[in-house]
DNA sequence: ATGATTGTAATAGAAATGGTTACAATCTAA
DNA sequence: TTAGATTGTAACCATTTCTATTACAATCAT
């Protein structure tokens, strides 16, 4: 299966925050660009609090952003929402017949080399700050606005 | 979530056929050592046979390899196994609001990162090959059969 | 106080995962 | 040629994951 949409839905939602800085969010107002429920918006919000990017405020409130996003990398956000708890992308079939030697010694082999895999694209990640994002978000608006008038 | 375990399986079958190369091996013993059901190593069978890696032989059969082990990467497996229609690790949030600027450009601003990094996963596990796990599998069983004698 | 908002529990439907049964098709060997 | 072993595949099931949704207490500005 496929790394969930939990990812870029934050990523969004960072974004939404930078655009409307100085200003208070509601989870409401994400949501309709989003286009999904205020309560499925709020649950990311939680991480996103949990990992200091944010912050929110109850009663006539909302959220807001409380770290620099040239300090937000795309594997600080994947890491924040992706909660497997022991942090492995990939799957590997435990419960295997440890009698069969080829059975009791892949493991060793393999995961190493998953590990790497895994490593390289969490490098790639780590490259890429929201502050990036951001600056390429903007861009294509001011493009198309260019295009319009 | 994960990159699921036909993956792992995958390569738990290949090193099986190799190590009883000049055989025809059949799915309950495969299943015997992954330790589920042979229709799930058959189903597991049918794809690396569509890949080219191994053949089967129906009546009083089994599997065999059938192409070079140094041949196969670890990614010409995963891509065997992982039928994602569209090949793409990350999700991304589709349905969103098309009339919110930041929705309909943040797609084409994230995803050739995303790309990127699932490229980097993929060289990774394209460096090595079938026979590289052969190779270090069979030298931990040779190692943990002198430590016994 | 009122109204808006967050935080969170509970629930539901859809899809994916891994396992299982069942059985026709196929092949080897006695 | 028959008996037995095996693949190929459809059908089904339980479990988990994912996303959405309802509901409501807690909170806070005005």
């Amino acid at each position: 299966m496929k790394i969930n949409t939990k990812f870029s839905v934050a990523i969004h939602i960072l974004l939404i925050l930078e655009f409307k800085k100085g200003k208070v969010v509601c989870s409401q107002l994400i949501s309709d660009s989003v286009n999904t429920n205020p309560v499925v918006i709020r649950k990311i919000l939680a991480m996103l609090k949990a990992a200091g990017f944010i912050d929110t405020k109850r009663g006539a409130g909302g959220s807001f952003g409380i770290k620099d996003i040239e300090e937000i990398t795309l594997l600080d956000v994947y890491k924040a929402v992706e909660i497997e708890p022991d942090g492995e992308l990939f799957n590997f079939h435990r419960d295997r017949n440890m009698e069969c030697p080829i059975a009791s010694n892949i493991e060793a082999s393999v995961v190493p080399v998953l590990k790497r895999s895994q490593n390289a694209m969490e490098e790639e990640l780590s490259k890429v700050t929201i502050k990036d994002v951001f600056t390429d978000v903007k861009n294509r608006i001011d493009i198309s606005k260019e295009d319009k008038g």
